[in-house]
This record gives structure tokens, C-alpha cells and sequence, in this order.
DNA sequence: ATGGCTTCATAGTGAAGA
């Protein structure tokens, strides 16, 4: 089994990079952020053409998260229960036994910021709602754009960053609270080296220089973590033309 | 150094992302 995320920025600019990526890695599941795709113009046909079938939820030019499977998904449900947000920004479906919950959380914008306090908010909502998820489903990845970099060497200049969003304390909390759930970080499963990044700004040449942050993770249950050889992210699918400026996170 | 790019939006003194 291989099972990714990305979040590919827009899938209308994005959908070539996509269609070439499903068949150069042949994922068994996908999951999407950031489609900025309101639901009637999600390119459905297209990936159907390239063997996978999907569920979404989205709206216009904000937002949108995805799950393009090779596999029939079931059970699918879009957002948190019993959390209002218009915000599209979680999708959970059954694929091959396995509970898949795809998640965009919040960026926060900066930590004075109302979207910060609302980032805080759906965090705490999120993790009800995943403890409730595992209670049901021993077999579960939580997978997505977190943003939130969980240590600082996840971070290409953590005194930079100290003190801003993706790094502040509150939002680690908010991921290690995740973690204590009984999930575990899949890429550092297997490796404790810094300096391996899943998003680079678009600015400053920061992917030649190497100056990102690991910000997009999947995180599994223990039966799930049992059944894994690897975790890594593609990094050099961000040195394509027009890239998005986060990269696939895969297990295998 | 709060920008530098990219996207989607509208035609802004743009907004938002991370």
C-alpha cells in the first residue's frame, strides 16, 4: 500500500502535475488541500481517465481537500461533526479497511490574529473528533497540510521563526495532544534527520537554498505503523515548472 | 528585511498563503 498527501495549491493549475505524478508513483490513496475548486468544477473525469476515483469537498479559491483512491471509498464524511466552519478543510473516507481522514489545518496567519485563535479552536475540534474516529477504527491515518512544524529541526532557521505561526508553542501542543492520541509521526518513524522539508517558500529562491519546514505529515495509528516500510517526502517535485510549493508526503 | 512569489480575484491602496 502507498499512501500520500499533498497539497497541491490549486488543482486546476495543478491537475498535469497530479495526472503525471499518479502515474509515475501509482498511490493507492491520495489526499488533496488546497483544491480552490468549488464542487462542480472538480476535474472528476480526468483523474476517473487516469484510474482513480475521488470524493471532495470544496469551494471557490480558498481551501478544498480531497481523496483520490484506486480503491472504492465508503463511509465519507466532510468536515468535523458537530463543528460549524464554511471553511472546506477535512474529509474522512474508508479505503481498503483503512479510516482516512484528510485534514488542511488553518495556517493562523500571525499569533495576534483572530484566524490564529481560530486555528487553536479547529485543532481542538479536530482532535475530538479523531479520538472519536479511533475508538471505531483501529486502522486510521490522519494525513494532511498541518501547519505546524513539531520541532525545530523541522525548521530551516528556527530563531527566524521563533515565536510565529507553524512553530509557536500552543500550536506544538496542539500536535504533540494529536500524537498522545496514539498516532505517530510516520517520517520520523524512520528518520530523526533536520533539514528534510515538505513546503519551501515561494520567495527567495528558498527551495535552491533549502530553507522550508516540515509541515505536512501522516500521522498512524499503531496498528497502521506496524504495517509501514517508509515515509518520505518528493522533494523534487517542487523543482518542476509551475510547482506548488509544498511537496507529496508518502508511506509505503 | 513582514518583502521577496503564486494563486485567485477584480480592475484596489488587493488578499491570503506559510
Amino acid at each position: 500500500m502507498k499512501i500520500a498527501t499533498w497539497n497541491v495549491n490549486s488543482l486546476k493549475v495543478r491537475l498535469p502535475h497530479l495526472v503525471g505524478w499518479l502515474g509515475e508513483n501509482l498511490p493507492d490513496v491520495i489526499c488533496l488541500q488546497e483544491t480552490k475548486l468549488p464542487d462542480d468544477r472538480f476535474p472528476a473525469s480526468a483523474l476517473k481517465e487516469a484510474g482513480y476515483e475521488a470524493v471532495w469537498s470544496g469551494q471557490n479559491t480558498y481551501n478544498g481537500v480531497a481523496i483520490i483512491s484506486r480503491h472504492p471509498v465508503t463511509e465519507v464524511v466532510a468536515g468535523i461533526p458537530g463543528f460549524v466552519d464554511e471553511q472546506k478543510r477535512v474529509l474522512a473516507a474508508t479505503a481498503k479497511g483503512i479510516r482516512i481522514i484528510c485534514v488542511y489545518v488553518p495556517n493562523g496567519q500571525s499569533p495576534q490574529s483572530e484566524k490564529y485563535a481560530y486555528k487553536l479552536a479547529w485543532l481542538e475540534a479536530l482532535t475530538a473528533y479523531v479520538a472519536n474516529e479511533l475508538a471505531q477504527y483501529p486502522e486510521l491515518l490522519l494525513l494532511g497540510d498541518f501547519n505546524i512544524a513539531p520541532e525545530d529541526k523541522d525548521v530551516h532557521d528556527p530563531a527566524l521563526w521563533m515565536g510565529q505561526i507553524l512553530v509557536s508553542p500552543p500550536e506544538r501542543a496542539a500536535f504533540n495532544t494529536l500524537i498522545q492520541l496514539g498516532l505517530t509521526d510516520c517520517f520520523r518513524k524512520f528518520s530523526q534527520e533536520p533539514g528534510q522539508y515538505s513546503w519551501w517558500d515561494y520567495r527567495m529562491n528558498a527551495f535552491r537554498r533549502n530553507m522550508g519546514m516540515r509541515i505536512d505529515h501522516i500521522l498512524a495509528s499503531e496498528v497502521i505503523l506496524g504495517k509501514i516500510s517508509g515515509c518520505l517526502m518528493d522533494r523534487m517535485v517542487r523543482a518542476q515548472e509551475q510547482p506548488s510549493d509544498h511537496v507529496p508526503v508518502m508511506i509505503f
